[in-house]
RNA sequence: GCGCCUGUAGCUCAGUGGUAGAGCAUUCGACUUUUAAUCGAAUGGCCGUUGGUUCAAUUCCAACCAGGCGCACCA
């Protein structure tokens, strides 16, 4: 027998025992009078004489996470997740059944207590058990207490350990709720109003990526999930929803890696009369916002980085980036004429050693060489701005420059987190704009925007001047965290299926 | 998709071409204020899977499976 049968064996003897003393093993209810962390809360600061002229009786329950027994007394270590607190168990000071209960409980079962509060020798704030209910086993030995769960596969796989032993984790997710919630406050008080987009589309539209399909049987129908909801929202604005918003999933047909999970959470806002500018202002205030709301300041540690989240933000035009640091690493004057040239810019492209496709453009190139060479710098917040209009098939160009649109893509810790623009609003150059993604796509990339007629014929009936912005919710959670993948800040990342 | 690394007890990790090791957990014994409780004893392994080399493979080689990191794609 190997040691995990044996254990699970123990275990299950000790529920069977614990049937024949006769409980109700899994029993329906119970109810405390405070929760552990109430209790804590209310009572860390109270001294031992103060403890004890007050004689504070408590009903609570939790996950046992440690148990020291020795003879006719023990202690149990309880958690409700949030706080721990000592139980200390006594066979004199509690019925003869309720001692035998604490004889076959494990590591890991649920459990009541009522007692009184007191400190012990040590001076740990402790309930003295006069009753121990038995709430649910644990049949399943739990991961080791000193060490805790370090395998990141089990952490993912069965975040439930997880969860159970490693605290820091917890806080990442109670965190991330925090952040969420603090974004939610931010859109709402000025006026945004939260809506609900479809997930399921007959065109995955409003990004540049591969869709995953799924089907529809009654309708007999192929559908995509959702690249983006930007489509939809903009519907909503010509619709006279002025200021829209949705926090919600995306799916994207692409890799994984510590920066993308093929389900991710992004915010997505659009305003009427805003332009890119604004939305520059609205972004740095609300990540500064939130991250003061969600983790008390605006100061955070990335990795190795100190990070200021401050508003105002730097601000750097891709052309800009894109040239100095070519001719840094070339050692030789690159000029925006040659970065506006295909052919000089695709022998730029070469000289730095950059994979470049025969169909792109110098808009194209600019951009790769721009995200070989300048985006893991970016670690203090950057708004890169003005991107090329060939990869931007939705965003306005500007008045005096065509090639050029008014959009932004933020970095922060050397990874985009937001991306926004002046709206698109001209149904006629958006055709044209779906017609030379329809020309990339028939040359083999996949994840070029299809057309979209009612897209279209929405812009038709008038988009008035709008900005419109996405922000990657997981990569905020990230930097606010200080975690290094996305997955741990996923509660159930996308694994390989395992028999 | 490509490259590098990892997979040994429930957990965290050592280790070796010749019958497999520790700590915690588990079991038994002692213990009525411990907190990584302590003390004594014991149990626990298809060394990821399948092949190959070898007298002999957990160890060397290959393929596969799973994971991590990097690249690519992208947010």
């Amino acid at each position: 027998m190997t040691s995990l049968d044996e254990q699970i064996l123990q275990r299950r003897t000790n529920l069977d025992e614990l049937s024949k003393l006769g409980l109700e093993i899994y029993p329906r209810k119970f109810e405390r009078r405070h929760t552990i962390a109430e209790l804590v809360e209310a009572h860390v600061q109270r001294t031992h004489d103060e403890l004890e002229g007050d004689r504070i009786e408590t009903i609570t329950g939790g996950r046992i996470l440690a148990i020291r027994a020795f003879g006719k007394a023990g202690f149990l270590v309880l958690s409700d997740g949030h706080a721990k607190i000592q139980v200390y168990i006594r066979m004199d000071s509690m019925p003869e059944l309720d001692f035998k209960i604490h004889q076959l409980l494990d590591f890991g079962d649920w459990v009541g207590v009522e007692g009184r509060l007191f400190r012990t020798k040590t001076n740990e704030l402790t309930i003295w058990a006069s009753r121990l209910h038995f709430l649910a086993k644990c049949l399943l030995p739990l991961p080791e207490k000193w060490h805790g769960l370090t395998d990141v596969e089990t952490r993912y796989r069965q975040r439930y350990l997880d969860l159970i032993v490693n605290p820091d984790s917890r806080r990442v997710f109670e965190t991330r709720s925090r952040i969420i919630a603090a974004v939610r406050e931010f859109m709402t008080a000025r006026g945004y109003l939260e809506v609900e987009t479809p997930m399921m589309q007959p065109i995955a539209g409003g990004a540049i990526a591969r869709p995953f399909v799924t089907h529809h049987n009654a309708l007999d129908m192929d559908l995509y999930l959702r690249i983006a909801p930007e489509l939809y929202l903009k519907r909503l604005t010509v619709g006279g929803f002025e200021k829209v918003f949705e926090i919600n999933r995306n799916f994207r047909n692409e890799g994984i890696s510590t920066q993308h999970n093929p389900e991710f959470t992004m915010l997505e806002f659009y305003e009427a009369y805003a332009d890119y500018q604004a939305l520059m202002r609205m972004t740095e205030e609300m990540i500064a916002t939130v991250a003061r709301r969600a983790i008390g300041t605006e100061q955070i540690v990335f990795g190795d980085h100190q990070i200021s989240l401050q508003a105002p933000f730097a601000r750097l035009s891709l052309r800009d980036a894109a040239r100095e640091a070519a001719s840094r690493r070339l050692n030789r004057e690159v000029t925006d004429a040659d970065l506006r040239t295909r052919d000089a810019a695709a022998a730029i492209a070469a000289h730095l050693a950059l994979e470049v496709d025969p169909g792109d453009g110098a808009g194209k190139i600019t951009t790769t060489i721009f995200e070989a060479l300048c985006e893991d710098r970016l670690i203090q917040p950057t708004f890169v701005y003005d991107l090329p209009t060939e990869v931007s098939p939705l965003s306005k160009q500007k008045p005096d420059d065509p090639d050029t649109v008014e959009r932004f893509e933020l970095y922060i810790g050397g990874f985009e987190v937001a991306n926004a623009f002046s709206e698109l609003n001209d149904p006629a150059e958006q055709r044209r704009r779906f017609e030379a993604q329809l020309k990339d796509r028939a040359g083999g990339n996949l994840a070029a925007h299809e057309m979209d007629e009612d897209y279209i014929r929405a812009l038709e009936y008038g988009l008035p001047p709008t900005g419109g912005e996405g922000v990657g919710v997981d990569r905020l959670v990230m930097l606010l965290t200080n975690s290094p993948s996305i997955r741990d800040v996923i509660l159930f990342p996308l694994m390989r299926k395992r028999e």
